[in-house]
DNA sequence: AGAGTTTGTTGTATGGCTAAACATATCTCC
DNA sequence: GGAGATATGTTTAGCCATACAACAAACTCT
């Protein structure tokens, strides 16, 4: 009846348990916060909060600031920050036209990043990740001549990666099968001791888009990524929800026009797929994606009527997708996002026909607020959680030096 | 970043804690088990279990049973149960065709039920819960001469339910729609001090298949339940996902056959409900759904195409579900238990082309383990869920009297 | 300048767990 | 049939993280 076996609570889970929670109010909180404002938000008294902030400070994972004055009676609160420039996470990325490297402190600055264009269909596995662990190093050595300490490393990748056991699936549009990703990375020398952790890319680009609407209501929705290939991720309270071995959210192969019978019919991507609007709008598809975005923009009918079928698509796609999982946005990412007012009507039309429960509340559809590249933020954040959720490896108890 | 506003961890969150993880050992385990077991399985010592076993035993929530011969040296263990026939939980059910009252006890025995046939579209709410109440009353005035105690009510019904507001929106297949179900059955004075927990009818029926299944690999599924319409439920690890509002999993109404155009397109429904079903047969629908067993059974070759076809319609829309939620069983309940072996082939059929991780994890399409009317007993399991979750309510400190 | 406020720290007390010894009950083996 | 081995459950002492309460520090207001 409950779950799964759960664990035993100890005194020392109890102490690890608060210190995460403490941690976790000062790196979700939208404006520095006191040791007293922690008090009051999670019921601990300003003693243990006292306690285990003065832990978090001595293990450089938080940063007093200076106090401030407020117009206010009493003494002036110590304002606490995630610590910059002293852990930093790597998010790595390679996509079928694209691939990076982007560092991020636990203040969620943006440290140091590089990308490359290519194209990368077809490649051959072993010497894009070797590029990709050389401009990784570049990275990596700018970090530790500063001194940072890196939590770790996570490496998105447009397809099917097993969570469980390790290596990446398929990516159709890579065209890579069956690919030990993390042997390939691990073996470059700069990458040794940092084994990074795969996961889908449009998985990781909603964590970030997650991150950036931390503090609004909106944080369950289910994100679309626009690519070449269309990904998608379900996020519910701010939590990615990833499934069995993390391959949830392909609506990209969700089955469409079906009417002869169920053996024949496309997937959304075939309607609703880069190149698939690219044709239908009747775009050479080399010219990418800002060629159709500008005849949109001007009005040109066969762009329009491309973008309209596409979003009927899309809106019908995701009807199913809402009525299976109950979330009530709709974020548009990736390619997507330029797209978005042009998609949007056909998409609600669609939606507002489909969505059982749509009466009793409707389903928003937004652009994404995550700015470029959110896979290698939202990969870099996959690894600053994990920190978060157990900071007792990175704040020893002996670490409680004394305080400045 | 950290999901929630999680809470505080005091030393009581620990021993309630630690209470509802000894009493979910116990609940949960195939065969009695004793401290000593708890103790190795949680990690905790005995002489903590044994405080805790005592605090439930002493609140009727576990019972020792007479120590048992083994084979074995040293001393005999005390078996600990679940205690039968001390607190009860009810699960109430609403349907097209019947309605009925289970009573269940913390072992999982039924204790005492009452169903009635009959035909309740177009029914009158007011009137329907009525009749529901008087038979609950006669459940519950049952357990009460014996001095049971009730942990709380469930009425399942086949309809969008706020999980939130608490009022049921919309039920089609009843014709009944914006109905405050919970106030209309506590107005009758034996449901007074017991207003019920709302759910639909197939996530409680997926409660009580996840129950079923405990202990077996097979804690996650799509469970599909065929009763008049058809509605769906998503388990993860035994836990029904519920989303927003609880309105996950309404599979009946996903879109299929939109070759034409995205305005046209039936649900599944019409391809998979009972009454499709039955026309495409070529059976009358007042026979219902026994005869379209025997005639496939016998190998009537129009019912034997219509269940071919349903079960490519079935087969399809789930294959949409496995993409997007990624869960490796199919579990078919309600009416399509007894269909299960002539959807399989078309089912296994289409989920094998559509299901993108297919080649490295098929999907199982299984027929549901659960008894009968699985709702009644999923709402009673649901309300014992909560007793376990939080055991302290029925297991107060002070109870710690002298073991007998 | 003194009263009032808010922040952060310093003791002391309390509750719940662990650890280690002990009592109890059984099996095995000579 | 008794000694030793083995397993279960209980007792006692001790530890650890929190609560509680008092206090010091720093600021505003009149």
């Amino acid at each position: 009846m409950a779950g799964g076996p759960e664990r035993a609570a100890r005194q020392g889970s109890l102490r690890e348990h608060n210190l995460s929670l403490v941690l976790g109010q000062v790196m979700d909180a939208a404006s520095p916060v006191s040791r007293a404002d922690i008090s009051v938000v999670t019921g601990l008294t300003r003693a243990t909060v006292s306690a285990l902030v003065d832990r978090l400070v001595a293990s450089g994972l938080v940063a007093e600031l200076e106090p401030v004055a407020v117009q206010r009676a009493g003494r002036r609160a110590v304002p606490l920050v995630p610590a910059p420039r002293s852990v930093a996470a790597v998010g790595m990325e390679v996509n079928v036209d694209y691939l990076g490297v982007r560092a991020v402190d636990l203040a969620g600055g943006v440290l140091s990043e590089r990308i490359e264009r290519g194209d990368f269909r077809g490649s051959d596995p072993a010497q894009v990740l070797g590029r990709l662990a050389e401009i990784s190093g570049e990275v990596l050595a700018t970090l530790s001549s500063s001194g940072m300490r890196i939590a770790g490393t996570a490496l998105a990748l447009p397809g099917l990666v097993d969570r469980v056991t390790g290596p990446l699936r398929l990516a159709p549009n890579l065209g890579w099968r069956d690919v030990d990703a993390i042997a390939l990375l691990s073996q470059h020398p700069v990458l040794a001791g940092l084994p990074p952790r795969l996961a889908n890319e449009a998985n990781l680009a909603a964590r970030a888009e997650a991150h950036a609407r931390r503090g609004t209501a909106s944080q369950s929705f289910v994100y679309v990524s626009g690519e070449i290939g269309i990904g998608g991720a379900i996020v519910l309270d701010g939590e990615i929800f990833t499934g069995r071995h993390g391959w949830s959210g392909e609506i990209g192969h969700i089955a469409l026009g079906t009417a002869g019978g169920f053996d024949e019919g496309g997937s959304l991507e075939a309607y609703a797929g880069q190149d698939a609007l690219m044709d239908a709008a009747g775009l050479p598809r080399e010219l990418g994606l800002r060629a159709l975005v500008e005849a949109a923009d001007v009005g040109e009918p066969a762009a329009l009527a491309a973008l309209s079928r596409a979003g009927s698509a899309l809106g019908l796609a995701l009807a199913n997708v809402v009525n299976v999982v109950d979330v009530g946005e709709i974020v548009l990412g990736g390619n997507y996002h330029r797209l978005a007012e042009h998609l949007r009507a056909p998409m609600v039309e669609q939606l507002s026909r489909r969505v059982l429960s749509w009466p009793w509340g409707e389903v928003s559809v937004s652009a994404a607020r995550a700015g470029d590249f959110p896979a290698m933020t939202g990969g870099a954040l996959a690894v600053l959680r994990l920190l978060v959720a157990d900071p007792s490896a990175w704040a020893p108890d002996d670490a409680k030096g004394p305080r400045g």
